[in-house]
DNA sequence: CTTGAAGCTCACATCCGTGTGAGGTTTTAC
DNA sequence: GTAAAACCTCACACGGATGTGAGCTTCAAG
């Protein structure tokens, strides 16, 4: 599949997608004439990717963690340490934002009720 | 309270305070030599802009909604869509971070499970 | 007074994923 | 063989909160 198709399907701006790559977080092979080639699971692991930038991961971080998902020998001890901190931040990111959706809930709660008199 | 009490409180380092205030997010009176002075509320009024902030919300909306908050009256009807359009934003990206820390969890748990061969 | 800590303004730097445009090449379809 | 659509590589711009440093002033304590 060519970078317009894997664009399509995964949202993902053919500008994102290079850059990606250029970090080292998706792989492809080339045409003779240079154009990108993804293979099948290309589809999954981009929308991975947005997953982890979405959560706050940059992109060296995914890079590192990235690779472990699909061989499992390249899991080390030091890693499983960095995922388990980017899983609590995440919890904690999560946490917060409860909070403060509760917060805008009750804003909205607020319109709702009072100009009811009105 | 000086800028540096505040600081303490809150978290948000003076530089930032400097920036929510002239965001209009923060008001302070000033001593005759210039220096701000923080009335009694300002630590849950940054607390709060700091919620918001993590939320995603820029100082423009942050400050739309703010008012709100403290006076009812400048409730109008467009601010109240405005708000329920962020409490929706903020929502989703509450589900999407859950199934991201899904993944994560479900990573840590391979690294906790797999090695325990080893 | 004097001195050191704390504050002030101004302005430039940083992060980092993404947008965008120029200028050129490849692919695809007719 | 030609035209159009898609892709390529630079490389610069942005948003937006925050860091940082220079140069100066104010405040609080001795």
């Amino acid at each position: 599949m060519r970078i317009g198709d894997l664009s399509a399907a995964t949202g993902a701006s053919a500008r994102s997608l290079r850059y990606y790559e250029e970090q080292g977080l998706l792989a492809s092979t080339r045409t003779p004439g240079g154009q990108r080639i993804y293979p099948a699971g290309a589809v999954e692991r981009v929308t991975l990717i947005q997953s982890l930038l979405a959560a706050g991961l940059n992109s060296v971080t995914i890079a590192d963690v990235l690779p472990c998902i699909s061989d499992a020998t390249l899991r080390t001890p030091w890693l499983a340490g960095r995922l388990r901190g980017e899983l609590d931040r995440v919890s904690a990111q999560i946490e917060s934002l409860n909070r403060t959706r509760d917060i805008l809930a009750g804003l909205v709660d607020q319109y709702t009720v009072t100009p009811a008199s009105a």
